[in-house]
DNA sequence: TCACCCCTTGTAATCGATTACATGTTCTCC
DNA sequence: GGAGAACATGTAATCGATTACAAGGGGTGA
């Protein structure tokens, strides 16, 4: 392209677009927003006015104007696990298709304090919070709302309880169930579970699903078979130890997440058990390492693309008022048999 | 729709802090943003006045009048890959301590034209750019810069060739050259390479090391045997289907990447090549999952945390001027000996 | 005591867009 | 032909903070 005079022009804004143009401000502003009230002829020369100067609206006005800021804040637990961030990769998309952006905020290690999340959503900053952390606590979760009454927020993959508002989540009970049944099926009787952080909401839906589960169909099933742990892959090489230590252990461990299980399946080997012939174990999540992990694990796929997905479209029905109740969106799940599980040993 | 008298208090500004306090909105202002031009004792009844009505700033405005928007852009070639969401976590870290913001985009399938960069920089959405995509092309980089040249701009991981922007990276020469003197200790003398996206840098890089260093150590190296990829688990499988087909192979094979180096691993034990009795493979990256993968990899650790904080401050320091050169950071890398490789066969 | 500076604070302009309201024009239908 | 609707456009107020400039008061040195 050729150089336009070189000068230290600052950014064009809209009265140089209507000057060119011919018109008002007021005109610009509509062709640009709300182009169906301009006539033809009118837009076209706004819009050829536009490009001749390369406009590009300041979005701090127009959000002080329109007092919204076409941004959305997520709410990870933790940005370094590759399950939150495929959920983030679906919502960015998203909401960049929609023309918004996207803000992200670890919540670290120690779980928000309602003074921290009110600073997060401080007037302007974002128009509605999708939060993937069900580790905030209820009453903390309250506050902010009080402080923040016009902030939407939609929960996506985790949540908080007793909290109303949308919720986009999988289908963690049948889940379970089906790894429950999926080993039983295999002769399985004997069920032991290692749970993710037992002040996660995902960690305890997934582990009362586990027992009740197995209660119906009369497995085996004792207290120190349910291992506290954190989702980690630390916590299952720790579950490896306490198992190794047992006099009598289960044949089948379903654990509350894949990494769990890498870490459960490593100790067990190392302590000369071997996964599937002595002992099968299962994840949950799906995520992308199960398939060439040795040996490849069986587990519950979930989507978390379409989580994310459908949790932007969630907060942006919130925004626009097209909805107001808060609705709970249950993704399906499948299961996904490979071969970390196999027929109970006898 | 049934209007509740919700809230006759809209949030509160200057003027109700300035009144309470029984001053004026530019002493209120000055309390916020420089408190050392107010006396004590105002000072304190302006704090408190804050602290009455729970004021806190309105970005949109704060944004218009100051030009700036606190926030820090990142664009992520792929959000789902684990690799740069620890980044990020480093980054996000650090901006929030210096009370910015991030906002993320994931650039996709695609790399971006100028024009979508155009849009994202769009005045006022950011101060900064953080680019964690090398296949950007140089030109549209060069394009966006002159558009936009008051966006500092900080590379990370991977970056733009002939492009003058501080830039934050691994010392992937001295990684690579690690794995080979590694592999060369251990008797190998036949050195196979699996690439990552021809079009990217980083692949380029690790590519050229490798090749050279095979080179000056007298190596055994053919055209075949280095198989063109994209550092995805997929690659490393397609990989080990031409590695199945070779009548003579290496002995060791150096990955682009750690999930490269899972998928040629799996596919390799698929077809009854042991790793590492039969062949050696090495990774590069140390994500987390090469500790409980089996064999546990041997690869080339950075840090990722670090690689973030870094182009945090990197940015920072740009934003309020205290450098301007296009300074190079180059962390350091280790080599992470496990069992995926050992001495070479005979 | 005066002149000058420094410290503290207030007044009011300003950032750049959106939009309520006003105005003018054209069209429709009796 | 005229009342009124429907449309197109312009004028100017407005969003909420920051900050240039002005001004008052107290201290200092000659």
């Amino acid at each position: 392209m050729e150089e336009k005079p070189k000068s230290p022009r600052t950014a064009p804004k809209v009265v140089d677009v209507a000057r060119i143009a011919g018109v008002s401000t007021a005109t610009v502003s509509r062709v640009l927003n709300d182009p169906d009230k301009v006539s033809q002829t009118t837009r076209d020369a706004v819009l050829a006015a536009v490009k001749e100067t390369g406009y590009r609206v300041n979005r701090a006005a127009r959000n002080l104007r329109t007092n919204s800021s076409r941004a959305i804040l997520a709410l990870v637990p933790n940005l370094s696990n590759p399950f939150f961030s495929n959920i983030l990769s679906g919502l960015e998309r998203e909401l960049n298709a929609q023309d918004y952006s996207l803000l992200v905020t670890d919540s670290g290690d120690a779980p928000l304090t309602s003074d921290q999340m009110d600073r997060l959503i401080s007037a302007g900053q974002a128009d509605g919070l999708i939060v993937l952390d069900g580790s905030i606590s209820q009453a903390d979760f309250a506050r902010v709302q009080a402080n923040n009454p016009s902030c939407p927020v939609v929960f996506a993959c985790e949540w908080v309880e007793d909290v109303k508002c949308p919720s986009v989540r999988a289908d963690n009970l049948g889940g379970v169930q089906k790894l429950v049944d999926h080993l039983w099926e295999n002769g399985h009787r004997r069920f032991g579970h290692v749970m993710g952080p037992a002040s996660n909401v995902l960690a305890q839906v997934r582990r009362d699903a586990f027992q009740s589960r197995v209660q119906e169909l009369g497995g085996d099933m004792r207290e120190e078979w349910t291992i506290p742990g954190d989702f980690s892959i630390d916590a299952g090489r720790a579950a490896a130890e306490r198992v190794g230590a047992m006099t009598e252990a289960p044949t089948a461990w379903i654990c509350a997440s894949d990494q769990i299980a890498f870490g459960l399946i490593a100790g067990l080997t190392r302590a000369g058990i071997n996964v599937p012939n002595d002992v099968s174990v299962a994840g949950f999540d799906n995520i992308e390492m199960t398939e060439v992990f040795n040996p490849p694990l069986t587990t519950i796929h979930q989507s978390r693309n379409q989580m994310g997905h459908s949790a932007a479209r969630a907060i942006l029905e919130l925004i626009r008022g097209q909805k107001n109740d808060a609705e709970i969106y249950i993704l399906p799940v499948h299961l996904v048999d490979r071969d970390s599980t196999g027929p109970a040993p006898r």
